[in-house]
RNA sequence: GGGGGCGUAGCCCAAUCGGCAGAGGCAGGGCGCUUAAACCGCCUCCAGUGUGGGUUCGAAUCCCACCGCCCCCA
């Protein structure tokens, strides 16, 4: 499309300044009013696609808006640099990940420059540096010492044909490898842990208070999933004097225990398999070690039917309540690593117990009498108590107290809170990660390096072969260390921490960059934290939110965030995901549309207009055909917005009429609409109110009158003002070729709307007869209720429907609405 | 299966508290400008709250059920 200007020449001009003049560099001892703004930091993936540009016109909108109400703005930039599809590509073309990473950082903050999203680029980190791999091993290591960082055995997904663990994505749906298709085995290996469980209590509380999306919250209450109930054992009906334990948070049902189940890892497996059923059990057990825990706990059976996925142990166990014995199953779909592992099965009550009953002709015995109409099956809603002995006649609530009570006493019940959250698993066998700093000595056991031997570096001089093996395991020089405490030859750890230990407290960096000796100065960092608008995709509700809400709270609590909030990010906004026929636009699906070719037509700015403009920022949108025909759009407002600025088809005059006051009324409602839109990330209607102003002011200016000058130029200045946040480059331009070549736009504060011009002269007031619309009058907005409702009834339309008869009701909401009932 | 969100014009979307269904954009149509077209300017767009109930003086908005799409957990 044809433009009235250069935008190239123009936006790369201004790029260019804001980066000379620094005026989004701000110190930590600048006095005015601070204020946070943070979108979550990208993983280096190369130029920058629509997602990006999405994130970052909203973020830098709430940059240049806050600046402009005249705050101290901390906007930094860094980038999550390590990660698998470094790695991968690296194995692919026999490199090593660094050069490829730190090309594709190049390319990504060039792409971001070129939105005209500015930072304080002074504060720029990347995860890969070696200072920042120093202070993520800093905070391990005093995560360790507090025992929050614990080695422990782990199921993880072994290739034997690779001889390497897989992370979870390269494993195939049909459960193989995706390099060699080997079946994937879980194999136990031993692994780092964070003790994230201790904050389960926690994180779960402070949720509430967040102000953040509601459904993020909910997702990461359900993540969590605390669950409330009774831990206790059914005793060996052999007499043994053993018994397995038990979690369940409906001990009201206990009376329907039918028979029980364990997990195909429980410890006490082996010892319940009677000799003629071991080889059914042991063909099972092999069958969930190859199953991922989706596949075991979907109730569709994918492919394998539901009698093939239990097993009779041949032993029996006693119900504490009936006193019956009941036999004992192994089944896939309960999990070794939740509750106790093993469980009470109530098929009258649980619906996948029911199915599993069902397929092995287990006994059903109801002690919830279910509703009338109820068709049969499982009923888990509420009702009275049946076949329940003591608990007869009770309520669901009222059973579940009375039950607890009754374990306590009989099979060494104790209530017990239980969360589905386990404790996060932050090794990997990578290499592209930070490395863990940790040294096996034969003596003296895991030995943390020492502090001032900080970082722990994985070396250059790596081959990154096909093997899926990670050089770190391989490479002598690196694995071989000596013992800190003995001094005796050792084993180095050769793990990586899992990116996302990284990402949980890189904005406490952000404040305090170049510090030397620590992460960040606690003084420092409290004096910025909690983040005021933390920005980022959806997709990251869970992990990495939860995580650095962890960090946050353990980093306090061991002595490196004295004086911190305890919750990181105050607001949080998510925005919503790009769609392409239906899937989510990403580079996997090839589906990407690339920004670069709008910068030459609409510029960085029409593109970031029609990002604001096309819907609800929370809301996904889909990228349909005529997405470019509604980002042209936003060049042509743009262009508009030039030709009115530089006066083209306008002719001036001095002298004022009552056409000036409507449009100063119009540019301050402008001001008030846009002001209160920006503060409520309503942003594509600050970006209509600021049409329509064009629009009229644009009509009003090419009137055979003319413009009087001094209205326009309001007019005008207002429009610049309000739109700098949202096409600062255009913005930018305009305002200093009216105000001087040195006056910037975004440096001026942001237009008050004066109240006398807010105030309406007259209002239309609607007036209804049983609800519907049969009026309209123009009244003063400080009209009375009686006036009002005298003029609704001698309104021609009303008297004539009225017919003289005398209203039975009459609702007036002065001064827009009154509502007449005849 | 459970939880959350959404459904308004041909399309994307507006509608503070429950009170005039229409702000803005796209597409379409017409006129002006032009030798002509593009650009630009002006005008126009017949119409519609997914379905069925309920609450209310009044429902796109609140409640219930159903249909359809999306997300999270299983």
């Amino acid at each position: 499309m044809a433009r009235p200007f250069d935008v190239v020449a123009l936006e790369s001009k201004w790029q260019e300044r804001w980066r000379d003049l620094g005026i989004y560099e701000v110190n930590n001892d600048d006095p005015r009013e601070r204020f946070y703004a943070l979108c979550m930091y990208p993983y280096p993936s190369g130029v920058a696609h629509q997602g990006h540009v999405r994130n970052y016109t909203f973020g830098d909108l709430v940059v240049r808006y806050q600046t402009m109400r005249g705050k101290a703005v901390l906007s930094p930039f860094g980038f999550d640099s390590f990660g698998l599809p470094a790695e991968n590509a690296a194995i692919k073309a026999g490199s090593h990940p660094r050069p490829f990473t730190e090309a594709r950082i190049i390319e990504l903050r060039t792409s971001v420059q070129k939105l005209g999203a500015v930072y304080d680029w002074r504060r720029e980190i990347s995860s890969h540096e070696a200072e920042y791999i120093k202070c993520s091993q800093f905070l391990f290591l005093k995560m360790f010492e507090a025992g929050l960082a614990y080695r422990a055995q782990a199921p993880v997904n072994w290739c034997p044909g690779c001889a390497t663990v897989l992370a979870n994505e390269q494993v195939l749906a049909d459960g193989t490898c995706e390099r060699s298709g080997d079946l994937v085995e879980r194999k136990d290996l031993e692994q780092w842990f964070l003790a994230i469980t201790k904050y389960a209590d926690e994180l779960l509380s402070d949720v509430d208070a967040l102000q953040w999306p509601e459904r993020v919250k909910s997702m990461q209450r359900n993540w969590i999933g605390r669950s409330e109930g009774v831990e206790f054992s059914l005793a060996f009906a052999d007499g043994s004097g053993r018994a397995l334990r038990v979690f369940t948070t409906r001990p009201d049902t206990g009376f329907g225990v039918t028979y029980a189940v364990v997990a195909p890892e429980h410890h006490l497996l082996e010892a319940l398999t009677t000799s003629e059923h071991e080889v059914a059990v042991s063909e099972l057990v092999q069958r969930a070690r190859n199953s991922s825990e989706l596949e075991r706990t979907s109730s569709s059976d994918s492919g394998v039917g539901l009698d093939k996925r239990g097993a009779f142990t041949g032993s029996f166990v006693v119900n504490p309540f009936s006193g019956d014995e009941v036999p004992v199953y192994v089944a896939d779909y309960v999990l070794g690593t939740y509750g106790t592992g093993a469980i009470m099965a109530v098929p009258a009550e649980d619906e996948r117990d029911f199915a599993f009953a069902a397929v092995h002709g287990l006994p059903v015995v109801r002690t919830v009498a279910p509703p009338e109409a109820f068709d049969g099956g499982a009923y888990s809603g509420d009702g009275v108590k049946i076949n329940s002995g003591f608990m007869d006649g009770l309520d669901v609530a009222s059973a579940k107290i009375a039950a607890s009570e009754f374990l306590v006493g009989h099979g060494d019940g104790s209530s017990t809170v239980n969360y589905r959250l386990r404790d996060w698993l932050v090794s990997r066998q990578r290499f592209w990660g930070c490395p863990i700093p940790i040294i096996y000595c034969s003596s003296c056991g895991i030995v943390p390096v020492p502090y001032e031997q900080l970082p722990v570096l994985a070396p250059d001089d790596v081959t990154m072969d096909s093997s899926g093996q990670s050089p770190l395991a391989s490479h002598d020089g690196f694995r071989n260390a000596t013992c800190p405490t003995c001094d005796e030859p050792a084993r180095r750890e050769t793990d990586t921490l899992d990116t996302f230990f990284d990402s949980s407290w890189y904005y406490l960096r952000f404040t305090d960059p170049n510090n030397q000796q620590r992460p960040f100065d606690p003084e420092i960092a409290a004096s910025w934290m909690p983040v005021d608008q933390y920005i980022g995709g959806v997709e990251h509700a869970i992990l990495h939110l939860l995580y650095a809400r962890f960090f946050m709270k353990a980093m306090i609590d061991i002595g490196v965030a004295p004086g911190l909030e305890r919750e990181p990010f105050k607001r949080l906004f998510t925005q919503g995901m790009i769609r392409m026929d239906g899937s989510k636009m990403s580079k996997s699906k090839g589906n990407l549309v690339a920004p670069e070719a709008f910068y030459q037509t609409v510029g960085a700015d029409g593109l970031r207009l029609f990002h604001l403009f096309v819907g609800p920022p929370t809301d996904d949108f889909d990228w349909t055909d005529q997405s470019k025909e509604a980002i042209d759009g936003c060049g042509r407002f743009l262009d508009r917005l030039f030709r009115v600025a530089t006066l083209d088809n306008i002719t001036l005059r001095t002298d004022h009429d009552e056409s000036d006051d409507a449009i100063r009324r119009a540019v301050h409602r402008t001001i008030a609409k846009v002001s209160s839109d920006l503060e409520q990330w309503s942003y594509n209607t600050a970006v209509a109110a600021l049409m329509e102003l064009l629009n009229t002011v644009g009509k009003w200016a090419r009137d055979e009158r003319g413009a009087n000058e001094e209205t326009l130029n309001e007019a005008v200045d207002a429009l610049l003002l309000l739109l700098a946040p949202m096409a600062p480059h255009l913005s930018a331009e305009l305002w200093s070729q009216r105000h001087g070549e040195s006056s910037l736009v975004h440096t001026q504060h942001w237009p008050i709307a004066d109240p006398e011009l807010l105030r309406e002269e007259l209002v239309t007031m609607v007036v209804q007869v049983a609800g519907k619309l049969k009026a309209r009058i123009d009244v003063a907005p400080s009209i009375s209720e009686q006036d009002a409702i005298a003029a609704a009834l001698s309104d021609p339309a009303v008297a004539s429907l009225l017919a003289g008869a005398t209203p039975s009701r009459i609702v007036a909401k002065v001064p827009r609405m009154v509502n007449i009932v005849p």
